[in-house]
DNA sequence: CTTGGTTACTAAATCGCTCTAGTTGCGGGA
DNA sequence: TCCCGCAACTAGAGCGATTTAGTAACCAAG
């Protein structure tokens, strides 16, 4: 047989289509009795709402989007994203909202989806990561007037709600950490110069070292990927006058550097220190296991999670949220610099 | 202003509301100078279908379903499973269709969202994961008659299409390599026993064990975890006559187990060999890099994709598609077991 | 006994699109 | 000249729900 319908209903209980309407929903309109009498013949046959012919009145879609700008390969090789996935779907699973996962090419195509799914009702709101300095989304976001929740901060987020932890706080407490240790050649191994939080943490890094009057600071961008940390590691060590610590912006480069490191034979945390900006499963099950700024990335998701619930839920209020900032999980790979013959001269 | 329906355009070119239903399918019924003009205007006013609408005629949905029964934390720790979402989206972004993702607490709420979104219309099909011995689930997916495709197999699908690799012939050639290496006591740290692939795995051990007439061929098993991996691993090296190579059901298990090995001051590969069943980033960069099982798991899940979509094209036809075996690739954790003190006296 | 207010309900419009049945106009064959 | 057939297009029903306006029944107060 067909799927039921509240009209289907409504016959075999001999009553209107607005009534059954109301008992299902709990609103006042019909009598007790007859309220219970509808719920039961509903529960008969297997009743379900179709989502279509509500979404078509204007209700909530029970959805929000995602939509991710990368080569989908990259996708499951980060273990921040993955977890915060994670995150973000145990938020929304809490109130049975579901999640529009999708992968597209560029910006482009992302903002078209934006627009897309938004006059299709078909998701309620959306969650945007991967912020990008001057970034053509939040125009775009803001222009559709759709509840937007934006990965990133502070600022630079329009009038958007936002969810975010202080990438400079973090960079700094692990630059006064290594100075701490006596380190004063510290490389930064980064991430795409375009995001924002590349641009500040590779700020708070200089800013700092120019405070801390170091050596040297320097930043060298990268794709992300293990590959290109690897690469980009394996020609720190390669200078005549090498950093003494290393920091990744993310668990992968870092894994991927320790292991350039002990390729080159350059012993860890010996002869270089080596901090991961994320932490994972990765940086604990390494040899040495690495020193990395923890943050629970899956509780994030869940923030970020609520916060689009509650955007949804009332779109005016702008929602502005920091969320703790990463601290410093002390392991095996960061040790005092040793003495390196070049500094006997200094 | 609002956004623009069909209604609008008709008004605004002056034909009827189905003219311009017809222009935009691209159906005859419309001339050539009537259509163009449509296409123009639609353009022109910006307007974009309401898939809502549609779907209450009965259209496509654009979407498929993914329901996963998993502590969602777990999510995240598996490179296997995010690179295969990430295939199962690139496949499925080819015809820009979406992947509606949700994560519940078990079976019975899965089966629960399956019988929802069906007669909601929300998705086009499901993706099934995490086939079991005796799946419930299976049964309703047949009674809902909704498209699916089951990863795993062969068989135990019932109607259901499926898309698979053989678990049996990958195990058998990994107890093939380690016998020829010398090895006659391999452990198995399995992953959980109600999956059907955990069974298949374990079978083909105990098969192949008893064929080569082994010494002793153990299976324990976990959640899948790091932290049971490494109890496991524990357990097994902690024995009076310790297994001289272990096989892990996923590359996070392997690496966990590797870390205990260092811990416990036993040598890889000469004192232990590791093997690990999944491949992904972790194997290759762990140190000494994992022999494992590689398959190209972004592919797997792209294969997945299309045969989704070909099966919601066409429900009629089932499909059975035997993807290629997954192939060990030879790292530096696998050597012939070094001669132990007890094998002396045998 | 009427009036006013409340409750319980019905009828029908509405959302945006698809699709079928019907209408119009035009060219060509008998 | 008339009618047929076809292409081009229109009108409107229908999809499954929500929601508004309206109605009937009933009770209480005057």
């Amino acid at each position: 047989m067909r799927r039921p319908t509240i009209t289907d209903i409504a016959e075999r209980v001999g009553v209107s289509k607005g009534a059954v309407s109301f008992a299902l929903n709990g609103r006042p309109g019909v009598g007790e009795a007859t309220r219970a009498r509808i719920l039961q013949v509903a529960k008969e046959m297997n009743w379900r709402p179709h989502s279509a012919a509500r979404a078509l009145g204007g209700a909530r879609a029970e959805a929000v989007g995602l939509v991710i700008a990368r080569p989908a390969s990259a996708l499951g090789v980060e273990p921040f994203f993955a977890q915060l996935l994670s995150g973000l779907q145990a938020g929304l699973s809490a109130q049975s909202v579901a999640l529009q996962l999708l992968i597209v090419e560029d910006a482009e195509a992302e903002m078209e989806i934006y627009r897309d799914w938004t006059s299709a009702h078909r998701v309620d709101g959306f969650v945007m990561v991967d912020l990008m300095v001057r970034d053509p989304r939040i125009a775009v976001l803001e222009e559709l007037g759709v509840p937007a929740v934006v990965l990133g901060g502070p600022g630079k987020h329009g009038t958007l709600s936002s969810v975010w932890a202080d990438d400079r706080e973090a960079m700094l407490s692990i630059v006064d950490y290594l100075a701490a240790l006596g380190h004063r050649r510290i490389a930064h191994v980064a991430g795409l110069p375009a995001f924002r939080h590349t641009q500040r943490r590779t700020r708070a890094l200089r800013d700092r070292a120019a405070r801390l009057a170091l050596e040297e600071a320097v930043s060298v961008h990268t794709d992300f990927s293990d590959s290109e940390g690897a690469a980009a590691t394996r020609a720190l060590l390669s200078r005549p006058h090498r950093p003494t610590a290393i920091v990744y912006d993310s668990d992968v480069m870092a894994l991927a550097g320790l292991g350039v490191a002990g390729e080159m034979g350059v012993k860890v945390p010996d002869e270089v220190s080596i901090v991961a900006f994320d932490d994972s499963v990765l940086t604990r099950i390494a040899h040495p296991a690495i020193t990395a700024l923890s943050r629970d990335t899956f509780a994030f998701g869940k923030r970020l999670a609520e916060v689009m619930l509650a955007v949804v839920a009332d779109p005016e209020q702008r929602r502005d949220v920091k969320t703790e900032t990463p601290r410093l999980t002390v392991r095996e790979s960061t040790a005092p610099p040793a003495a390196w013959p070049g500094d006997q001269n200094g």
